[in-house]
DNA sequence: CTGAAAGCGCTTACAG
DNA sequence: CTGAAAGCGCTTACAG
């Protein structure tokens, strides 16, 4: 077991300073061209790598991102992972990742650990129950320790740093406008808790494109979840009692769990009762029938939030306090398949 | 901006010494209970936290895993992650996630990186590309140094270290041996190519299952998929060509494309052909039909390799030299579901 | 051209 | 009971 070996022990080896040789590792011109050859050479042999925590401490940098997401286990936000990996890596970057589990508590603690030195910034998606709290000190303490934070998906109106979001109102009501255009009238919404932005956004977009077309807003067709894993009942109940003729989800799951009710009801989707959902993921194009969607790109997100993030970073070491934040809208799209008709 | 307090900062305030500070705030003895009281008392005034880099490049310790995977946009992959997030976690580690992208020089680049002091060990699984040259000078490098390396799923005979896999030659054998004791006898095989060594193992369970039914092995219902994103046009010929009456996929994905192209053919799933995958995630779940499968627990192989790196971590400061390298088997079983019938 | 010194933020053996 | 010193592994301004 041969140990990594330091700039030390070059030295010690080499019978010259500690000093000269990081300068002949670092190329510096104050070193001679013989003795930079010579420990470049020995240093090489030993296959010496500089200590990333020695590095940390000295340069005040940790060159990598905390990433803080209520869920890996979640197409979307391994999706968004995925993308700010890609882009943090290109720049040198590396990525540490925790979850919360939806937990405010959590939450806290993970940014809590990783705020002491570990990471340079923050990315991250608010869970659930931070949401539902409205309590953002961790957040804010964090900022105003001066560690750049970029809040995507799941954000608030409550804290100041760069975000990056899609237009959840702007997409759900193009996706609703799309099925009263197909004729519809009788559009149902399955969507969540309004204490999730998102949903709530989506739950916004419904109800205006309602409005836009002069259709009556009807609170039997609208069911709100709470809980991801018993959304079934909820759902099958309002099919049964309302029939609508379409049905708007506000993600796969929703969506993927409306089709399957319908069909135990003897309804075909599209032919019976068609159904959009959101987030184009796993799920809607693998399930039969793959689900028409509203695609929302995580990997763009990850990407877009990374280089938010890192030019932040790398600004702040000329001007400070240049605290011009800005909200990226990442542009979404429906995408047509067997769960709508194509008329 | 209030930036975060050091030691040093907290001492020259009080007008003492850093390492009175030091001590009264890790409750030392040597120091008066005046004294500590004082420190303890301004110190959480201004919430002082210790810095994570000074005490990692202080103790040679990092308190993070590091976790090299081929792809994080796949279900199993981010099970696992969870799995190891939370075991982490409840022992004070953090994670921090490299991708591979299937590639064997992206593994090697992330290892190095993560090598160089930024974390204890590490958690990993093979890329594709490292699998089929069977080069893993990187990883030997890691453990030559120290540092200890649990292999998960995709793992190698050619390293020593300890290992979390399932029994996929075993799992394999078990889904084909009730294939055929429903009676099926022309069961077809979608696999990975040979280098995959799940793949290769999975195919080995398939064969040898049929031969201990006396079932003769045909090539031609065995489909080797290289590329997984265009693989419909193989399974497709094979299924037009052959007329198997029941299918073992390695995957999800190779099962729920088998059974959409079965569709397209006008053949129902499971009254004319039956389908088994491999990996209880997100598509089996949520497909029409749903898919019986070999369940593989992430958050099991996961939370039981974090698990291991951290004894073997902790265990280092005793003893040294222990090089007892186990192999642990997480089991699978079948879930039976809508593509397969019951009889 | 080379090296001693100071410093990043911490801990701890040792002196007083 | 308190503090100066050494050290983790590195960099860099400064002296020689």
């Amino acid at each position: 077991m041969k140990r990594k070996v330091t700039l030390k022990q070059i030295a010690k080896e080499l019978d010259v300073s500690i000093s000269t040789v990081s300068k002949a590792l670092r190329n510096s011109i104050e070193i001679s061209e013989d003795t930079r050859q010579k420990v470049q050479a020995f240093a090489k042999l030993y296959n010496y790598k500089p200590n990333n925590i020695a590095l940390s401490l000295k340069n005040k940098k940790t060159k990598t991102i905390g990433i803080i997401i209520p869920e890996i286990v979640h197409h979307f936000f391994a999706t968004v992972i995925s993308g700010i990996e890609q882009v943090a890596n290109e720049n040198g970057y590396n990525v540490i990742v925790c979850l919360s589990d939806e937990s405010f508590d959590k939450e806290v603690i993970n940014m809590e650990m990783l705020a002491n030195g570990s990471t340079d910034g923050f990315i991250m998606s608010l869970s659930k129950e931070t949401q539902q709290k409205k309590d953002f000190h961790h957040i804010q303490e964090v900022i105003n320790q001066g560690m750049p934070v970029v809040m995507f998906d799941r954000v608030t109106n409550d804290v100041l740093c760069d975000k990056v979001i899609i237009d959840d109102q702007l997409a759900a009501y193009d996706a609703v406008d799309f099925l009263v255009r197909q004729g519809f009238k009788n559009i149902g919404l399955v969507t969540t808790v309004d204490y999730v932005s998102v949903g709530k956004l989506r739950t916004e977009g419904y109800v205006n494109a309602l409005n836009d077309h002069d259709l009556p807003i009807n609170d039997n067709i609208i069911v709100k979840i709470e809980d991801i894993d018993n959304c079934a009942a909820k759902i099958e109940a309002m099919l049964q009692n309302n029939k609508p003729d379409a049905i708007f989800a506000v993600n796969e799951l929703f969506a993927v769990t409306t089709i399957k009710l319908a069909n135990k009801m003897g309804l075909k989707v599209p032919e019976d009762i068609s159904v959009i959902g959101f987030t184009d993921g796993i799920i809607s194009q693998f399930s039969t029938p793959t689900i028409t969607t509203v695609s929302q790109n995580g990997i763009k997100m990850g990407g877009r939030a990374a280089k938010m993030l890192i030019e932040r970073l790398e600004m702040e070491e000329e001007e400070d306090g240049n605290e011009q934040y800005r909200t990226e809208l990442i542009d979404t799209h429906l995408v047509h398949r067997e769960s709508t008709s194509t008329l």
